[in-house]
DNA sequence: GTTATCTTGGAACGGTCGTTTCAAGAAGCT
DNA sequence: AGCTTCTTGAAACGACCGTTCCAAGATAAC
């Protein structure tokens, strides 16, 4: 008997995550995000609930979208430090060219933000950042396994390290640093965990 | 012949500081300024201009009151890694503990904002940036020339990745990192630029 | 004490904020 | 087709945004 809604929700959700990405939250109207996605403010609400809502919806649709396939892969990648370098070659990328170039990361602009004191979004926060851990914690006990780190490096620690590393270079892409620039500290960081310089 | 200021600016200006710092600029109105420095509209807009030049000036006033202190004593510091060692450890206190805890860093926090898109922010975070490399870079080619670092570690290279590294301790501090476990990641970085575990 | 100049208080500006409301429209079921 | 139920369009809500204006108050020079 009723009826269905005019549009795609998923794909609105999407232009949405752009804008707050882009823009960040507090500077996002809901006047933009009704031109943005072209539906209409009574459709907005009935859907996502107020911004509150609509920006965690956000946060998770990043977190399934861009986070978790990248977690994913660097954990079941048996390779160890090479899926390590390659996790971080790929962040770059995206973070420094292409239609993200510039635009941070959604989650690390969330810790910089007011929005950060919202406790749904402070557990979002937490738990992004063990699953971040977690993923290179994965992947170095592999690189330990295999021979790949110097005695001294402790894989659960470096993966504490990387992560803040990981942080830095979303920061450093936003404000405008060069991939070069931010590759060769990569490197750098990954040849001080083997014991030696590049790998 | 003309009257004076009823006010001091740069207490003043120091109020607008913790504002920014801690609840963000697109977050911060000019309301809350004026009930935070009692001080009235008029009297803000003839001293420090608009919303915009009040925010360019609160952030020179951070780095003069923060950073540069702490960049002035690393790079003139001669002990080499155990300087290094000791500006994290101030900058974790800091940022863990006491009346600014969970802020993180005003200019940090500007790198993730909307507000990174103004010019003259973009200027003064890039110079920002290169004051902290500087800082870093000097005090390193002393630990160098002290036979501090591993051979294979370049002191340029090491200094940008410190400096990403700060910026990972201000955004997840500010996100309500331990103390505790930002100082062991710290330690193992600086562990693993010498060749050796902590030092 | 008078005058000139700046500062202060406080109201007011137009605009935008997030949100609500409600009538009109569209789709599914009988 | 008719009825029900949800969706859509559009106007409107009070609150707050950054900013401006002007009269009243305060100070220093003469």
């Amino acid at each position: 008997m009723p009826d269905v809604k005019h549009f795609d929700p998923d794909a609105a959700l999407d232009t949405v995550v752009r804008l707050f990405w882009h823009q960040g939250v507090a500077t996002t109207g809901i006047q933009d995000i009704v031109t943005a996605t072209g539906l209409n403010r009574s459709s907005l609400y009935a859907t996502f609930g107020g911004k509150q809502e609509l920006y965690l919806a956000a946060l998770e649709r990043y977190r399934e979208q861009w986070s978790r396939p990248a977690f994913r892969g660097l954990a079941e990648d048996r390779r160890g430090l090479p899926a390590v370098a390659e996790f971080f070659d790929a962040l770059i990328t995206v973070r420094c060219s292409g239609a993200y170039a510039r635009w941070g990361c959604l989650v690390s602009n969330a810790q910089a933000g007011a929005e950060n004191g919202d406790p749904d979004v402070r557990a979002f926060l937490d738990r992004h950042h063990e699953e971040l851990r977690e993923a290179l914690h994965a992947v170095l006990l592999v690189a330990e396994a295999e021979g790949q780190l110097a005695p001294a490096t402790d894989p659960a620690t470096a993966a504490d390290l990387l992560a803040l590393l990981t942080y830095g270079v979303n920061l450093r892409s936003r404000a405008g640093a060069e991939a070069g620039s931010l590759s060769a500290t990569v490197v750098a960081a990954l040849g001080s965990l083997g014991g030696r310089p590049a790998e």
